[in-house]
DNA sequence: CTAACTTTTCTTACATGTACAAAAACTCTC
DNA sequence: GAGAGTTTTTGTACATGTAAGAAAAGTTAG
């Protein structure tokens, strides 16, 4: 039963000797996926570039989607700097969250992964401290500061996920007549608001609100501090 | 009233007659998704059990997801009830939310489907209409509204997805396993806040903190109103 | 009735993730 | 060196969603 080879080997290496790493793995794996994107990722193909077979693979990598939280993590090390971070707490918390929101939404196949409790990659974990000493530093105890970063994450995550599916359907034409139906279809006696807008809906909906509306959950998250 | 190509053909029939149809689809699905979870639910299984075949339920249905999708809306159209709006525009934003995430939050199978781009079956829409609303009477002009209804909706799928995933992983041990190796392993000298609280993260985020971060997010959209 | 046309259903086939078990390639003990 | 033990790789097999096209079951035109 499965025990993962964890990668520290105390003794010298016994057993077959391992023809492909981990290491290899994801290397391969982000070079598909950066020349023919996310969808071109299939276990097999993954397992010809590199000259094995498909089912080696699932000795380093427990199935695909830990490989793609692998290939996230790889990915956020690579391209998660620090930012410059503001004197003032509150706006720490409001930079450290951008910071992420951004790198995320660049790479767009992580939606798959998004889903994940936490952002729990070491490198993620900086901002992760930022976000949640600045909410302490205005005056949150550690333990509300804690649910307000999970706040934060659960707004940014939805946004991404939410955003990302939405540019993803919008290829298809069919979907999007559907919903143009339904505003069109609008009973402005029962549903004024949404008729009032319906017109603008597809341009407002499209608009980049992650800023204001982070903006609008921090100010919350501190009233009164 | 006309728009899709299914309820009244305008002349008599032609073609090959339908042997099933989109809501026997829709109805037999929603019967194995209740008995055996959602997983269960695979076209093969769904077509024997109507007694048809794969493909020809694709006739009826673009595809699995769509399915789903139809899934959900008649699940909300037969579960989701209309609360009682209190007066105050500000709790009918927080009322009507809190509705359609317990709604969610109850069926968790629809975490496939919940990417979607925004709350489109008719039943959901009142919804959408009593939070644009309520934003609209507190102070926000329509446009605003918009936004803050979709910060609002972010907050939530995200809350939903998330937590759900998060769930779902729990089930395994050695994911479970690996967060709390993450935490244990933390350096409090470069990451001391979560150091502090890495021995309560497991239950402080297992805690349901939906109502508070939602308040806050409505406080901060309204803040100065 | 026959032929053309339309709509739905069925057959076949493929790509995918991955379970399971056997084989292979090592190291260690004797 | 022979066998035992350990780890990695491979081969085979299955369930799944669904594309493509043939077949079926009607209606209508001649």
């Amino acid at each position: 039963m499965g025990g993962m080879p964890q990668p520290s080997a105390p003794r010298k290496t016994q057993g077959r000797p391992p023809r492909i790493s981990r290491e290899e793995i994801i290397e391969t794996a982000r070079r598909i996926v950066d020349e023919g994107g996310v969808d071109r990722l299939t276990m097999r193909r993954l397992a010809t570039e590199i000259g094995s077979t498909p089912m080696a693979l699932y000795h380093h990598v427990r199935d695909k989607e830990e490989l793609l939280v692998l290939l996230l993590d790889d990915y956020a090390a690579r391209t998660l700097r620090r930012p410059e971070l503001p004197a003032h707490p509150r706006e720490r918390v409001v930079v450290a969250a951008t910071a992420v929101h951004e790198a995320l939404a660049a790479c767009p196949w992580i939606v798959e992964v998004l889903t994940a409790d936490d952002l729990m990659s070491t490198t993620a974990l900086w901002f992760v401290e930022q976000i949640v000493d600045g909410l302490v530093e205005c005056g949150l105890s550690p333990d509300l500061a804690v649910h307000g970063y999970r706040a934060i994450w659960y707004y940014t995550a939805g946004e991404i996920v939410v955003r990302t599916t939405a540019a993803r359907r919008r290829a298809d034409d069919d979907r999007a007549t559907y919903r143009e139906q339904v505003f069109a279809d609008l009973d402005p006696s029962e549903l004024p608001r949404l008729a009032q807008v319906a017109d603008h809906w597809a341009p407002l909906t499209a608009e980049d609100t992650y800023l204001d509306g982070l903006r609008a959950l921090v100010n919350g998250l501190l009233a009164g501090r």
